[in-house]
DNA sequence: AACGCTTTCGGTAGCGTTTCCAGTATATTG
DNA sequence: CAATATACTGGAAACGCTACCGAAAGCGTT
């Protein structure tokens, strides 16, 4: 663990000055070729790499950037996971350190991460439709992107998926399917102000109207326990109710098994539309027919829209509303007409 | 976006010398109360954090530790997200940044890591009986820890599943509800030197052995097209086959949907028992009988080794070796005498 | 021959900490 | 009461790099 060479050692075996290694270092004009190979052939002979800290300490960044996803929301699933790594590669691509912080942050501890220069934005998940963070990030001018949308978003850069049309077109293809009788179980939050609960109903409520059904409406929390039991009520309650729309993600089962549960067979006699990624639609049985959340694609995104930020001073913010996409699987059928 | 406070700030507003206010914020001896109190005063109404670029660097170190997972491998299902997380919230927990980097590395990006002072140690994933890696790692000395296992693990700080064990417990479940014929699907690599493919293997071989049963195995790749077609085909080759257990984690339904299509009932018909976490087990339709595999427990347990290891000099390197527990859900029952 | 331009390079002052060493005042000891 | 230990504090040199500014050298222009 011999210590490793710095730049000074470069210069000195190049014969040159540690302002010419530096220049070549951050690709700065300014360098003949020929002194250019001879710093990289001395570079190459003592295995030299830049100290991380002390390039960060002199240009004053931190060429790191951070997600937040406070774990004590929802809990994890693979959907989560996408997103991380969607932004991980972009970052590191960029040549940007990432990090990623699952403990929870109060106002403090989320400035001091812009103060202690940890990072230089972040990525916030999770958002609410008035998010503290939000404010307080916005009112001292850090630079962060959002994975989801405030109420007012003039001046933010975020990206989203479009529930509303997302549950649009979940209900079409149910409707055109035959059914009439839709529920539909949310996350919790909707009036908490949790922006994909609020939204998603809107779309339901529109479609509702537009299609002139009937609303059947559930919100609960995102456990199987609860969205089994749920299913279990709705079906007591709404006799003639064939198919069903929930945002909840893995514990989607939970429906699957309530209906399974009552000699109703999935598709056949009782369709679900759920709103999952790709893969995780494909690794429940029956496989899912799903609004598909490109969960690693809005990821990616933000990553660049936040690096992009920090990197163009006059970077223009967008507000990005992801076009949702349904595919059609094994779990939704057309309505039998003479309904148990 | 003001400029942060310094600690040269601190220091003048609390009318001491920056040497004392560091002497604080390392939580040195050799304070009196009043400064201390004067100091913490000063730091507070400044908003003051210490810059960590700067603090590292003078520091020497990076306190930041990073865990390896090379995407090229088996992609990504909540397990190797669970390892994350366990390491991460530890991570965090000793002041620790987390890194993850999903980003194949060679053996000198793997270096420049450490050179650059990027990171002080890493976790590696995914790792094999001979590990480039480890060998390279080892040899300059530097710190790291292993989720798994090598053929020579002395001085090495490892953790793993016993995954021999795992395989004896799930044949000693199944053969003690009268299964006689009971097949395994393997992940790929068992030759190639991946070790939990290896040792699932030693263990199923010797439950065979141990209770007397022919042997009925395959190894392939995990998705759920491959498990779908290798459960088909080996119902078909053994029409003895009452149970199976497969290693691969999210493709598992490939096996239920397998046998479902030939009408056989899981579990009624069919056994089968898998290794997953417990919130992947629950999330699949039958409930999954499985041996529970403990990855955020790991990553954290590999997170904790490592930071010690950093911080304690004389750590004493530990090879620590997990009990497997199986978990009994709806996806295995008694075998059927008269059977098919 | 004097001037200005371009290209290429080096000197050096930071960046914000930690840490070693030396210093002062106070307390303890023989 | 001198001598020595003890508690506390400050000065200043690193840590390894970037960035500003200025200088030297080569070349064409007037």
């Amino acid at each position: 663990m011999s210590k490793p060479a710095t730049i000074t050692d470069v210069a000195r075996l190049a014969g040159v000055s540690i302002t010419t290694v530096s220049r070549i270092l951050n690709n700065k004009p300014d360098v003949a070729q020929a002194t250019r190979q001879r710093v990289l052939d001395a570079i190459q002979q003592l295995n030299f790499t830049p100290h991380v800290q002390a390039q960060r300490l002199a240009a004053g960044k931190s060429q790191s950037i951070a997600v937040l996803y406070p774990s004590d929301s929802l809990g994890f699933t693979e959907l989560e996971f996408e997103f991380f790594v969607g932004a991980s590669q972009v970052a590191t691509k960029a040549g940007f350190l990432f990090n990623l912080i699952v403990t929870p942050m109060n106002e403090q501890t989320l400035l001091n991460l812009y103060r202690s220069n940890q990072v230089d934005g972040v990525i916030l998940m999770e958002v609410h439709l008035n998010d503290r963070r939000v404010a307080v990030l916005r009112e001292r001018g850090y630079p962060f992107v959002l994975i989801g949308r405030c109420t007012e978003n003039t001046g933010l850069s975020t990206i989203d998926l479009d529930f509303e049309t997302a549950m649009l077109l979940a209900c079409e293809h149910l409707y055109s399917l035959g059914h009439r009788h839709i529920g539909f179980t949310n996350l919790i939050g909707a009036r908490a102000g949790y922006g994909p609960a609020i939204r998603s109903l809107w779309g339901y409520q529109r479609a509702c109207e537009q299609f002139g059904i009937e609303p059947i409406y559930r919100e609960l929390k995102p456990t199987i326990d609860e969205l089994y039991r749920a299913t279990e009520a709705l079906l007591d309650e709404q006799p003639g109710m064939t198919a069903m729309i929930t945002l909840h993600t893995g514990p989607l089962v939970g429906a699957i098994r309530a209906a399974q549960n009552r000699g109703l067979c999935v598709p056949d006699q009782f369709s679900i539309v759920g709103i999952l990624s790709d893969q995780m639609a494909q690794f429940i049985s029956p496989p899912l027919t799903a609004i598909s959340f490109p969960a690693q694609l809005m990821g990616s995104r933000a990553a660049q829209m936040l690096i992009r930020k920090l990197q163009d001073a006059d970077y223009e913010d967008k507000q990005v509303l992801l076009k949702p996409r349904l595919v059609i699987r094994d779990s939704t059928a057309p309505a039998r007409t003479s309904e148990r």
